[in-house]
DNA sequence: GTCTATAGATAGATAGAC
DNA sequence: GTCTATCTATCTATAGAC
């Protein structure tokens, strides 16, 4: 690796997923790459810039492990393919480390708001190939049902937690996937 | 107020509401009852004793809220009324900070699972006067949507967020009032 | 039993050396 | 441009005063 910089990013992302937001100081960081905690402050100023840099690179991974998670070809196998990332639970401390980071850094909740507007997007193009019809409302809703997964399986870290997640899952999928939306009762 | 535990306790929760787990320091919730930090650990030992009181505190509760929100009348009701709850950015600071103190202490973590069941109980209680058949995965899925919603929701924080996650709550309602898990297809 | 001074550890930022 | 010594702030925990 030539570019520290990337290193350091990717030292950061580490950190966030082992030990989660808390652990994410800049003596931990810089300890990864080998490197002092005062040189670290070269190439990130503060810790905000660094934390801006680590969450633009968890916002880019992310937006493309769902793309690639949604391209499955039936729709069980999206269904274990979405329930697998909700069970990796690195993946979920970055997840929750971004959300509290976006509510205490502008910078961090633009990011934010562009890796949640791209996962919805990418589940409204996978829905309309289901459903042409498929409403963005249950593209939010399929989100909300991962990102709330995600979180619940972190805290409560249960032996069969990841297959009952793939059964809500699939429960979640299986109705959006008839359009139930048209028979609505209010 | 006789009780200074309580004091303490009803300090952390509002900590914890105002800026979250990384705030969650001894200082700063001394600071807010009026005391010196190292009073503070004369009722609570270390942190992680008090981050568990406050824990168990915030778990009572938000069974009691979410309790309440389900006993609304209409359908239409409670789906607002829990819309409601995912707004309130305090309590899902509070949530969030749950999340990851269960990830990192046991204790914790014992304490979260309970709040876990408890919400999925409460919701199964209450999808049952809807239809009567309805398996506990409808209700595992209610509760991750309304987790999801209540962390994009802080996360994005975005004008209409109130107003969109009320639509994808309602509409998620719907879905499950239908018993369409009758027809799955695979 | 109630409270505090103080120690010990760790964080973040800056001025300046090479 | 690259790197580090060092300062200041802040946090948690303990020994001990009242």
């Amino acid at each position: 690796m030539q570019d520290r910089r990337q290193d350091i990013i990717k030292a950061g992302l580490e950190t966030l997923g082992e030990v989660g937001y808390a652990g994410f100081t800049q003596p931990r960081i810089a300890a990864k790459v080998g490197l002092r905690q005062s040189h670290l402050t070269y190439y990130f100023p503060t810790r905000a810039d660094l934390l801006t840099a680590v969450a633009q690179a968890a916002i880019k991974a992310q937006l493309g492990v769902v793309e690639t998670a949604l391209r499955g070809g039936s729709l069980e196998a999206v269904a274990t393919a979405v329930a697998g990332l909700t069970a990796r639970h690195e993946t979920t401390r970055i997840l929750i480390a971004l959300a509290q980071a976006a509510d205490e850094e502008p910078r961090v909740r633009t990011l934010f708001r562009q890796l949640s507007d791209g996962i919805v997007q990418r589940i409204g193009q996978f829905l309309k190939t289901l459903t042409p019809t498929a409403p963005e409302t249950n593209a939010r809703l399929l989100h909300a049902v991962t990102v709330g997964l995600a979180v619940i399986g972190l805290a409560t870290d249960r032996p069969d937690g990841a297959r009952d997640a793939a059964a809500v899952l699939k429960a979640a999928l299986n109705m959006l996937a008839h359009r139930i939306e048209k028979r609505a009762i209010f």
